[in-house]
RNA sequence: GGCCCCAUCGUCUAGGGGUUUAGGACGCAGCCCUCUCAAGGCUGAAACACGGGUUCGAAUCCCGUUGGGGCUACCA
């Protein structure tokens, strides 16, 4: 090895910059899974390497940015367990940095007021197309309808014939054809930066060190690098990582159903489940697929990032949230479940009640509210019987095991788990039967349906009390019938 | 159309020249457990897009074809 490399390699580690990532979403909606992904990717990352993650509100379309969405993405950043250092720096606040920046590029020559309004411009295009050619502005319409006080908007100036070179750490190089990038605008006829020049901007502003986002901003880098070196300043390092499909291989979007972290939260997904899940799609790391959210920080790294796009999985995806939840601490869990079963307006249950339906139901469902929605007939006396169960199992022949149940449970000393199964033994031994012929009969009668969690548990659960009178209703079910 | 990206089971993916009869996970099927449904356990079906190279040898490297996706805004 020799001194120079050495040196190199030795100055590389000293002077290494701090890495920065940043999380750059525009408030025009809620946090898209898509969006969140490359958070959690940026977020690790930064994590990892014991960096900075920031956070960057693009508030630039005025017409379609809303402070609500803003609100709502943080809200979600949070639930999941994503923080960032600093404040959180808006675009909207630094209009008069473009400005000036935009200005000082005017001054140099590196851009140029272009006076074109954007609907002339649209116009253009539209006649090109029809006449199926390739619509390119050309700068010599720059002055068209100059005059002092006239609005305009400032394009950079691109030199044809060049190449630009994108590193991409996850793709390695890709070059563009500079006569393929027209002079874009960099600042619009409102006053407020493009996407291209605000990020450019911003990214060197707040020394970041890496970029990690979409593939589909992959056609932007050029343009961002244009930015950067005509204002002379640094560029990050960039990754593009593979976007995620709908099951029907588009870019996933609104028709492919739920699509944002807090439809997903409203649902009943866990914040572990849906990190996990989103982490695992276009990352990997061998074949494990449950991560905790501290061992991702240790572990996570570019390499596992691949280069195809990820079909979203919905079931895969509830798999994992069941996974999570048959793993969550009892006392989150039951504090969830509360709050669930207010918001939904069901009657309120005895703590210890809650708790056994919980423990039970947990492993039935893949959702909180999959747990609450399952458990109705737990909440209520007042349920339907399933019309197929109710003709198969409510019929006169099961009246007798009713009326022997009803019998031998209604005189349990304290109705426990042993004293319910004791009872239960007593109307096998009086009828001869088998658990399973008096069972489900008695599921069906308990809850109106054929699945349920042990007969044992269903009837320790709902008590005595309600016992007898599901019971009752049952054998009043089958007299009214024959009747 | 142009530019760019991508290509292993249905899906997420491992594997990056010989260790591969291509591994894991979801889903699917069967079995076990069992009072039903789950959970859990076990077993099974299921993939290197195609064509050319390079090489003693290619899922792995190169080229092409095909297919898919993205972008093509004074949106981000």
């Amino acid at each position: 090895m020799s001194d120079i490399s050495f040196f190199a390699a030795s100055a590389c580690k000293i002077t290494s910059v701090k890495v920065v990532t940043r999380f750059a979403p525009s408030p025009t909606g809620a946090l898209h899974v898509g969006a969140a992904r490359t958070a959690i990717f940026n977020w690790l990352f930064s994590a990892n390497l014991a960096g900075d993650f920031l956070l960057r509100i693009e508030d630039t379309d005025r017409a379609r940015s809303e402070e609500r969405f803003e609100r709502q993405i943080i809200e979600s950043l949070r639930w999941l367990g994503i923080d960032w250092q600093g404040e959180i720096v808006r675009q909207s606040d630094r209009l008069d940095t473009y400005g000036k920046l935009a200005g000082r590029l005017v001054d140099e020559g590196k851009a140029y007021r272009c006076y074109v309004t954007a609907d002339e411009l649209g116009r253009r295009r539209e006649e090109a197309r029809e006449k199926g050619e390739v619509f390119r502005y050309k700068r010599e319409w720059s002055q068209l309808g100059a005059a002092p006080g006239k609005s305009y908007a400032v394009r950079l100036s691109v030199l044809p014939g060049e190449n630009i070179f994108v590193k991409d750490l996850v793709r390695g190089e890709i070059v563009f054809d500079s006569s393929e990038i027209e002079d874009f605008v960099i600042l619009k006829a409102d006053g407020f930066p493009t996407y291209n020049f605000a990020a450019a901007v911003d990214d060197a502003q707040m020394d970041i060190s890496h970029v990690i986002r979409g593939d589909d901003h992959i056609i932007n880098a050029p343009r961002q690098i244009l930015v950067a070196e005509a204002l002379g300043f640094g560029k990050p390092k960039l990754s593009h990582v593979p976007m995620i499909l709908g099951a029907d291989g588009k870019k996933l979007s609104k028709r492919h159903g739920a699509e944002s972290v807090t439809e997903y939260r409203s649902r009943g997904y866990l914040p572990e489940a849906v990190l996990n899940y989103l982490v695992r799609l276009g990352w990997s790391f061998g074949d494990q697929e449950i991560f905790a959210k501290q061992e991702l920080v240790k572990i996570f790294s570019l390499k596992g990032i691949g280069k195809s796009p990820s079909v979203f999985d919905p079931q895969k995806f509830l798999w994992l949230n069941g996974k999570y939840l048959r793993d969550m601490s009892e006392e989150r869990m039951f504090e969830e479940i509360v709050s669930l079963v207010k918001k939904k307006e069901f009657p309120e249950q005895p703590r210890e009640k809650l708790r056994k339906i919980i423990e039970q139901m947990r492993e039935r469902s893949e959702t909180l509210n999959g747990i609450v929605d399952q458990s109705l007939y737990f909440f209520t006396d007042d349920f339907e019987y399933e019309e197929k169960a109710a003709e198969k199992f409510l019929v006169e022949k099961n009246s007798q095991i009713f009326e022997f149940l009803l019998e031998e449970l209604s005189c349990l000393e304290d109705f426990s788990y042993n004293d319910v199964h004791g009872g239960f033994q007593r109307v096998m031994k009086r009828t001869g039967l088998g658990l399973g012929r008096i069972a489900q009969p008695a599921r069906v009668a308990l809850t109106g349906s054929t699945k349920s969690p042990g007969i044992f548990d269903v009837v320790e659960i709902l008590g005595r009390d309600s016992v007898a009178s599901r019971l009752t209703r049952a054998i009043q079910f089958i007299k009214s019938r024959n009747a």
